[in-house]
DNA sequence: TGGGATTAGATTACACGTCATCCATGTCGT
DNA sequence: ACGACATGGATGACGTGTAATCTAATCCCA
């Protein structure tokens, strides 16, 4: 199998898994991987409308994620709020519970990382970077990453 | 951001957007990648179980891949004959026109891992390589993919 | 000011991916 | 031979991911 194939399948392999288990561990707050970066990205630039909120996550790139707020409102996670200026627009900001969740995700995350970064030489991590930045750069998701990076 | 979340983040887009790529290049054959996956192991390991199917698929890790086998099965590229000695069982096997798909997704593939080989340096690809294999060795997905290079 | 773009979201449709559960068929021990 | 157990698949339920279409609110400019 050439390179690129194996290297395509290993990417794919590991964002599985990787989702697999953070899935696991987030099981026991009742959300999603997906959901939790919602929580993430909100905690840290509240408060966002849904197309702001599109751009800076990873996960349903390119759409916006009506749906995916739509649970974490029914869930009475996330408040949304139509703003005077712009009936057009919807402005999103965690409640009270929301915020309380969003802190646990952030421990689970802190021990997921924490393994990851055990098994991480410092000079693979460059390089690893370096690729997969050059891939993913000109692309939504990519950017998105970037725009998160550089808040 | 520390590296591990990074590196998260970027085995996320990296996966999306390749899935992404590879699904529009793939839309004229009117298959989508997953489809494309269970064609190119049947293809090269003809006939299957479904869980013997299953046991090679990063994809639709763990579970037994009814629904995407049934998918194939209902456009005609995929044949499904349950054997004399054990009638629990499911062999799959390729029609000749899943097996001329077969062959046009090889050709389309080989586009695909031209361009990212081209990318990529030879040492980091053994880095990537590396670190991949290390965190998705043990795990389902990762075995499977193991199991694949080992035929 | 009126009317055609543009914009922000919602909605629909389809295919996964995951987990849990169910059912028919074989196997095996006694 | 029979009954517990194991195995191979199918199915149901839920939440994404993606693209396409729809609607209402706003903009813009002639």
């Amino acid at each position: 199998m050439r390179p690129a194939e194996e290297l395509r399948y290993l990417i794919l392999a590991a964002q599985r898994e990787g989702n697999r288990l953070l899935a696991q561990s987030l099981r026991p707050l009742g959300i999603t991987p997906s959901q939790a970066e919602v929580l993430r990205v909100l905690r840290d630039g509240q408060p966002l409308t849904l197309s702001g909120l599109g751009e800076l996550l990873v996960c349903e790139s390119g759409n916006s994620p009506s749906r995916l707020v739509d649970r974490l409102a029914s869930t009475g996670l996330v408040q949304r709020q139509v703003p005077e200026h712009d009936r057009r627009q919807v402005e999103l900001s965690l409640t009270e519970e929301g915020a309380r969740v969003a802190r646990q995700v952030v421990e689970i995350e802190e021990g997921l990382h924490g393994s990851i970064d055990a098994a991480l030489q410092e000079d693979d991590f460059a390089q690893i970077r370096g690729f997969l930045w050059a891939f993913v750069r000109d692309l939504p998701a990519g950017q998105a990453l970037a725009r998160r990076l550089g808040t």
